[in-house]
DNA sequence: CACCAGGAATGTA
DNA sequence: TACATTCATGGT
């Protein structure tokens, strides 16, 4: 099923090379990836810009800063009160993980036994905050695998298999290939009947 | 005005 | 297993 490079080719020359994921470090990824649930990019680089501002972009800055006072900047990225308790939850586990040589399974069940990051958001900091090879699957890829190839699947998983076991397995390839669905999923738009 | 965005946890049956 | 509800701001 070499079908599925053949679309993505035809989706990098429709929209061009995307480059996700926009950082300045890897622990930013982190942090975007659980700012970025169920709201819109633009929210949540201003919820980036107020933490750049402050320069409590790190670590020990985030963990520093009373939940109060982390949730005022963060909150134009919507569900505030959420997410600094867990961006606090998922800075802990990335101190401790960061440097350690685990495999990537057990380091997806890491992050999965973390109260607030499910498998789109493990897989997200997995591939464009590690570097690891694993394939982001997100709403909009299913919607593409409905329109683009009439497949259905009943689990996460088992996008995430059909996406790693018919495409050549490069980190470049995955990073850029969610990122155009993603931009695909944004300017189409279908009748909710799918 | 309604609807959705680069989700996940919790509760119900 | 399959849905429904909650969390919440900001753009269109």
């Amino acid at each position: 099923m070499s079908e599925l490079l053949d679309l993505y080719n035809s989706l990098l020359a429709e929209y061009g090379k995307q480059n996700w994921w926009p950082a300045d470090s890897k622990y930013e990824v982190v942090i975007g990836a659980i700012l970025t649930q169920n709201t819109n990019w633009n929210n949540v680089e201003k919820a980036l810009n107020n933490l750049r501002k402050e320069n409590l972009l790190s670590p020990k800055e985030i963990l520093k800063i009373p939940n109060s006072e982390l949730e005022i900047l963060i909150r134009p990225s919507g569900f505030y009160k959420q997410k600094a308790e867990r961006l606090k939850l998922a800075t802990k586990k990335w101190i401790e993980i960061y440097n350690s040589k685990i495999e990537t399974i057990n380091l997806r069940n890491e992050l999965l036994s973390l109260k607030g990051i499910g498998k789109e958001t493990a897989d997200s900091i997995i591939l464009y905050a590690m570097d690891r090879r694993i394939f982001v699957i997100d709403a909009y890829t299913k919607r593409f695998c409905k329109v683009k190839l009439n497949l259905e699947f009943k689990e996460y998983d088992d996008y995430r298999d059909f996406f790693e076991k018919n495409l050549p397995r490069e980190l470049e390839l995955y990073k850029e290939y969610h990122a155009l669905i993603v931009e695909w999923g944004k300017n189409f738009r279908t009748p909710k009947d799918l």
